[in-house]
DNA sequence: TCATGTGAACAGATTCACAGCG
DNA sequence: CGCTGTGAATCTGTTCACATGA
């Protein structure tokens, strides 16, 4: 298939072909008028647009379970990222080989860093951990840091934080759940009775999807759709 | 501290107050006026709204690494969760104990479901066994599946999945990374010269977060300011 | 003729600003 | 008086629909 039509592609990826043109002309105009996209081409320009054609070297800190999970995720290499080392506080670890490569001592971080001119840190250390090991990376020159640890990080300006938090997906799953199981009130404590709104959300939860496939659709983000304050 | 404003609510959480006022008002009027909101009473009302207040039994399918960091999240029980069983395909994981819990055998999967009234599955095998453990688990009841494993699934409709893709976060920092760099092109293969809505998105990088912390402020998800296509 | 690329119309979400109530 | 709750104004993002060019 050496062409596709914007057509094409939004059916497949389940949205509306305008967008994806729109969307499509941001980058460039890389089509061809009553053709379609030449795809092998599109592939690269979208690749480079997201910095997937580059060699992204990251480090990982903290080699427990999720950090050894991690370690092992197919999908980092074929995105353009490159494990550059792992590296635990733990005497015990160092010198252990997960996913192949041989677990590194914390007091070599900064070095490390340095010698690889890695950018991006992953942080999957115990909660009490992860701001000390957050401020010796970015003190070490790291600039983006994907954070596993439920903790909320404190960065300087031009560093970018992402907090990954496992159970904020279940917890959307959870109030779909709710919402099928039927809207009866599950608790009658009190009164909910003026609920107004609540209808406008709800209405994403099962939407016709126009692809085949029904997967993540509909969805803003782990946090897109629901609110943004939530008690710890 | 008894009461907040919406004021304090929303510097806390790097929003405009008004819209904070706004998304409340959809729950019911919880506030009371020249006061603020009772802390106490917010936090409960929240909590039956997201379901947090119930009880979630949750089977976790594929006990490797990731399964084991997940059976070992402490945010699960906080937030409602409580995980019924463990399942592995693999014999020699039988009763096995993590987390504190013995693994169980693939081959009860339906009877340990049906025992427990378990509607939430998540699925954190390798890709080849996903599909097939998703459909058992959708056959025995399941009516929502967080999937970790590098696959769509195929569901029928009335079925929530959420796929949970951990190279995506990475992505989207080295994205980032990438507009910090510069904006030079990095290999002139050719013209991107008329790359003219460049800017548009990129103004969101490091947007001046009102609050003081900055942690996934300017964030709508994990895929939620990337493009919908990305190549495999 | 066909599918892109894009102004213009539309829809949805956010913010403003203030009436109303404790 | 202070802060909520909310219509109205504004802004942002999506979709329509068609001129344009291969």
């Amino acid at each position: 298939m050496p062409t596709v039509s914007s057509e094409e592609l939004a059916a497949a990826a389940g949205v509306n072909s305008a967008k994806l043109r729109k969307d499509f002309s941001y980058l460039g105009s890389y089509g061809t008028r009553g053709v379609g996209y030449d795809v092998e081409y599109l592939v690269y320009q979208i690749s480079r647009e997201l910095g997937l054609t580059q060699d992204w070297p990251i480090v990982m800190v903290g080699i427990g379970n999720l950090g050894a999970a991690l370690a092992n995720y197919g999908g980092f290499a074929s995105r353009g990222f490159r494990v550059a080392a792992l590296i635990d506080a733990d005497p015990a670890m160092t010198g252990k080989s997960v996913a192949g490569m041989a677990v590194q001592h914390a007091d070599d971080l900064e070095k490390i860093i340095d010698d690889n001119g890695v950018s991006i840190g992953v942080i999957a250390t115990p909660a009490g951990a992860a701001q000390q090991v957050c401020d010796r990376l970015v003190a070490a020159g790291v600039t983006s840091i994907l954070n596993f640890a439920p903790t909320v990080l404190s960065v300087p300006d031009g560093v970018d934080v992402r907090k990954v938090d496992l159970s904020i997906e279940l917890q959307i799953l959870a109030f779909h759940e709710q919402r099928k199981a039927g809207e009866a009130p599950i608790d009658g404590a009190d009164g909910a009775e003026g609920a107004v709104g609540v209808e406008g959300p709800a209405a994403k939860v099962t939407k016709p999807a126009p692809g085949s496939e029904k997967n993540n659709d509909d969805r803003k983000g782990p946090d897109g759709d629901v609110p943004a304050v939530m008690p710890a």
